[in-house]
Parts: structure tokens; sequence; C-alpha cells
DNA sequence: TTGTATGCGTTATCAG
DNA sequence: CTGATAACGCATACAA
């Protein structure tokens, strides 16, 4: 239900509260004798301006409280300082922290974001890409998601867009990967280094680009120490809690030996380490248990997750400052960290 | 007839990579046969329209694809259909539920959020003001923060305001409290029930609203228990993790007996819960804990951490719907849900 | 270096 | 009920 304010007239009483809490560019023109255009090249940067001018101006601005108007800037200029921020849940833990990244390092530039939430969704996303683009964003930064290439590409004709989470070449387009496959290799190989010989992994979402890295990092480093990959051991997870919870109680149910869990992100390490304590099992007495993305809270489980290093903050500031190059017309260079494997207290050496 | 002379000025390269993607609302028209009013009257419902226009519009509006620029209409009509959201780290796991209520609620009703985030602290709250303010959004909805009373009253003057985490009557100003007392009390009741009689308090932020509410809980449920009120049991905190693990080692350090912990939030408890595995004590065999907020995780913590349940998406779907009908000039007639005490397995009866 | 004129895409006013 | 037309606040091509 669209409620249809009542615009009021454009009779000047009903334009604000505030009166005069309205400055325009040419009220500051007025003020410092100059015109509006030369306001306007100051403000910008646009041209070379007489310092005896600049300096009336800047008075003038200060006095007035002057703020440009981001609408008409748009309107007129074609920019609006914005950076739409395609993110999946806006209160997801991990994208979170890029999303603070990202803020931080816009803000620096004065540019500020606009978020939306895609869920996943590859048509919802879509049409979350529409939202942005109407609403005039000079560039895109795609966290991760389940959009197809084709569209970023597409989409990337139009304007800069970052993209992370996949490996992606187009012009206007920078994508910024996190090395998944080490990060999975790491992960096992830790667990394999402890003595581990049958260890459970919990994939996350099924055609999940990550999640599949992940679970190529945990064969290939079981494989080059000479275990047999063994489907049994390998149990569908979709990222949240609950199915590493449900993961855990499947795995028992069915009798299945092992002594050590890798879990394809921390929440379903979570959940996992609810489902060995539920069925009496201590982590890392009983099994071991290790995480990935490495998560604020995975610091203050109990006990404490091993887990892999994904620095996503770092990566949003990454992905802004490249958004900030591809406007600039640079070419980006960043590069995501590689992985790196936190040891904590969730693992202990295999039992034989 | 309006013939549209091309502009000579603006050579269309450097427009728009891609060359037709800009259709406008004229376009519209034209190709419907009426005048831009017209199509502006009907996207907008601002009068009553003949069928048969409004039928000729719609056709062109689908066929062209047509998508009205934002910008274009803030500037002329004085409404940008966006909402500033102060928020206060973008990461909060608990504010992230309520910006994920407000985000459904407004996408209803055709409005988008615009997320700042202020830190908790008072002057970089009102630079986001600021920043909401330049960018012209229609309203503001405050997730709680240090802003002084007095700001957002003046803040409210000029634009409608929902606040959140206070309690506050001002001519278009909205604010939504949480019964933090209540909740205070109904927590150190639990564990008063279960026989426990010293119990720790955690505070959180010190001069916190929310946080002196439930020392004040629990301080009224421990006196009308025959409880005299012990300041050696209540210790400082700050809302994170690391200030209830640091609370826990102090208490045990200071030898102080105790035989259950209420910490001011979850994250906190997250943090008692670490301090006490440290030190070998068991939850909830040694201590009893219960946390307050009832995030997420508390689910999936080992144990299932107790809380008090706060429904932050709750609040921001009522946060915003109240500002929806602030927009539409109706008072709003939101109500926080009650506090409701989540029992899950940190809590067991006291050893005496 | 600076000013003038014009257009960006809509909505709102006012006259039919 | 409908159409011209003037803002909205700013940036830019062009002239000076």
């Amino acid at each position: 239900m669209k409620t249809n304010v009542k615009p009021a007239t454009r009779s000047p009483s009903t334009k604000t509260a505030s009166s005069s809490q309205v400055v325009t560019l040419d009220m500051v023109a007025r003020m410092a004798g100059v015109s509006p255009s030369t306001v306007s090249r100051i403000l910008n940067g646009t041209a070379v301006v007489s310092d005896l001018k600049r300096e009336a101006v800047d008075k003038a601005v200060a006095a007035l409280g002057f703020v440009p108007n981001p609408m008409a800037r748009a309107l007129a200029g074609g920019r609006t300082l914005s950076i739409g921020v395609l993110t999946q849940a806006i209160d997801s833990p991990f994208y979170g922290l890029s999303l603070r990244g990202i803020e931080h390092e816009l803000d620096r530039a004065g540019y500020s974001a606009l978020y939306v939430s895609g869920h996943w969704d590859a048509q919802e996303e879509a049409k979350c890409i529409e939202v942005l683009r109407s609403r005039r964003v000079d560039g895109i930064i795609v966290l991760t998601g389940r959009l197809p290439d084709k569209a970023l590409r597409e989409c990337a004709k139009t304007m800069p867009v970052v993209v992370t989470g996949r490996t992606l070449k187009a012009p206007g387009l920078f994508s910024l990967n996190f090395d998944n496959f080490e990060g999975g290799r790491l992960a096992t190989q830790r667990l394999l280094d402890l003595g581990h010989r049958r260890i459970v992994f919990i994939t996350g979402v099924a055609n999940h680009a990550d999640a599949n890295e992940r679970l190529r990092g945990y064969r290939v480093a079981l494989e080059s120490a000479g275990i047999a990959y063994d489907p049994d051991l390998v149990v569908k997870g979709d990222f949240h809690e609950s199915s590493g919870l449900a993961a855990v109680n499947q795995l028992l149910a069915s009798k299945q030996k092992f002594t050590a869990i890798f879990a394809a992100n921390d929440q379903m390490a979570m959940g996992a380490a609810l489902g060995l304590y539920r069925n009496g099992l201590a982590v890392p007495r009983d099994v071991s248990l290790i995480g990935f993305d490495d998560l604020p809270m995975a610091m203050y489980t109990v006990p404490p997750l091993s887990s892999i290093h994904e620095s996503a903050y770092e990566q949003g500031c990454l992905a802004a400052s490249a958004m900030l190059q591809l406007l600039a017309g640079q070419q980006p260079d960043g590069q995501v960290p590689a992985p790196r494997l936190v040891v904590r207290e969730s693992c202990g050496p295999a039992i034989i």
C-alpha cells in the first residue's frame, strides 16, 4: 500500500519546517559574488580557480552551511557518489564484516553505500541490481551470490562492477576471490597432522562455488596423504547452524566411525559442536572440530574453534578500493590475502 | 507539442554505454499519446485518469520497461522513497536482525533503506544524520545509540523520526521501547527460582539506558526475593564477548563465591562461558548462565544459552511500519512485544 | 579563468 | 479529467 503523502503544494512555507534549511549553490554564489558555475567548479575541483574567489566561496559555504543536494547532483552530473552493495543477508555475520570494510573505505572517499539483500536467490539478486540501477549508483559491489556470470558481465557494460567469491574477467569488472581450495586443504591437513584418518566433511550449499572448492581442498589433502575419499563421511549442509547439528545426528545415527569433523563454515561447526555435546561427545577429546571463515565468535565458542581465517573485513576494504580505482579509470590491483589456519582449542590428537 | 530538439550539448557518447537504456517518462507519454503530466499522475495515483489513457500508459510503460528515476523524482517532488536507518554497527548480530525486519517492511511499501553506522558515538551519529539528511531521505529510523533526546526532537521537526531503545514523546517522533527492566527481572527470577542466591550480573556499557534498566530489573528481583544487593557481584562489561570473559576472570581471581551469572547480553554471556570453561567450571553444573537478547546463535552455543527474547526482527518491522504510518500522516500504534524468557540448557539448580 | 545558458527527468501549478 | 509550463539544484558545453 503505497501511502500517498499529500505532497503539499510548492508554497515556500511548506517546503521545510526549518525555514532556511535549504541552502543552494546559487545562494553561495550570490554571497561570494561569483557565478554558480564557479562554485560548482570549486566544489568539484573541475577547473582551476583563482585563489581569491576560492576563498570567498569557501567562506560562503561555511557561513551558509551549504551541503550539495546529491539528487540534483546526480540528475545533472550523472553520478551519485553512492555505490550499490549487493549482499546476501543484511544480518549475515560473515558478510557483515565485509560491509563494515566497504563502509570504511568508501567513507574515506566521500562515497556512501547502498545495501540490498539478495538472499542467495538469483532472481531476487537480479531485482536488487535493478533497484540499484534505478537509484543510479555509480558502481556495484556484488558479494558472492548466485547471479550468473553473464548477468554480471552485462551489468559491467553499464557501470563498474566489483565481485567477490568468483574469478571473472571482463571489461569494467574486477573480481576478488578467496582461495577456498587452499583453505579447505589447510583445514584438512591440520586434522591429518594431528593423526586423524576418518575425517567428516560437512558441505556448504550445493552448487556454491566456495563450498565446492572447500570440498575439493578436503579431497586433495586426503588423497595426498594416501587416504581414500569416503563419500560416507561427506554430509550435506547448507551453511547454517541447524544443518551442522543435523549432520552430526545423521552421522551418529548411521554409526559412522570418525574422529574429526571439518565443517565448511563456522556456523555449521557450531551446529556440529552442539550435536556432539547432545550426544555426550566432547570436543576435542572425543572428536576434533574445525570450521571455516573464522568469524569473530569462533574465538568465543566453547571450546574456541579452530578455523580458516578469511578476513571478510579486509575483503570488503579491497572490494571498495577496487571500486574506487575502477571509478577513477584505473585498473584495480587488490589481492585477497591467502587463507590462514587459526589454531584454537577445538582440535586434538586422534585417539587411535 | 514539445518537439524534442536534440540538444547539441552533451554528446550522447558520454552519457551511458548502453545507448537506449535510459527510458524517460516523456518517452512513455509520447508512446501512449498523452502528456507527461498524465503519465506522472497515473504512476503516482495523484489524480483520477480515464481508464482509456491509463491502459495506454500502462502498456507503454511495460513495453519500454520504464523505471522512474528516483533522483529526478526527489528533485521535483521532494520525496526520495528512501528511509535513513541509523544503526550502530552494520555487522551487529543483534541490530542486523532489526535491519532485516526494516528491509522487509519498507520493501513492501516500495521504500528502500539507507543504512549508516554511528558506532555508539554521539558525534558520529550526528554526522550520520547529516549524511541522511543530505541524501534527502523521507524519514529516519534510529536504532538506539547515544544521540541526546534533544537532537532527535530537533530532527523530528524536519522529518518523521522513529527511534528504538528509548521512550520519547515529540511531534513527528515515535519511539519504540523494549521493557528491559522486566527482561532483567525475568532473567534474575529464573535463577532465583532455581535456588541461586549469589548471582553475578555483568553489566552493559555504562550510561546505556538498556543496560541500566536490565541492572535495575536484576536489583528489584533480588530485593523482592529478600536478597541484599551485593555490589561485589556486579561486574562491568561493555556488551562485547571479551568483557564477559574478563568479568569471569576477575571474579574468579577475587575469590568471589557465586553459583550463577546473568550477563546483560548474549555476547557477554558467551565470553563468560568461555571464562568458566577455561577455569574448569562447567555450565550449568558448576555455574548457571543466562544471557539477554536471544540472538540466533544462543540456540547453538554449548550448552545452549537461556536468554530473554527481544525479537529484534519484529522491532525492525515495527519501526518500519511506524515510519510508514508517520509518513502517511497517521499516528503509529505499534507495541514492542513483552520480554519472554527462553529456557535452554545453561541454567540448572543451585548447588548448596 | 569566469560567466551564461541549458538540460538532467519528474512533479506541481494552473489554466482549460 | 487533461495539457502546457515552470520549478527542483546542480553540472557542463560554450562563449567570453
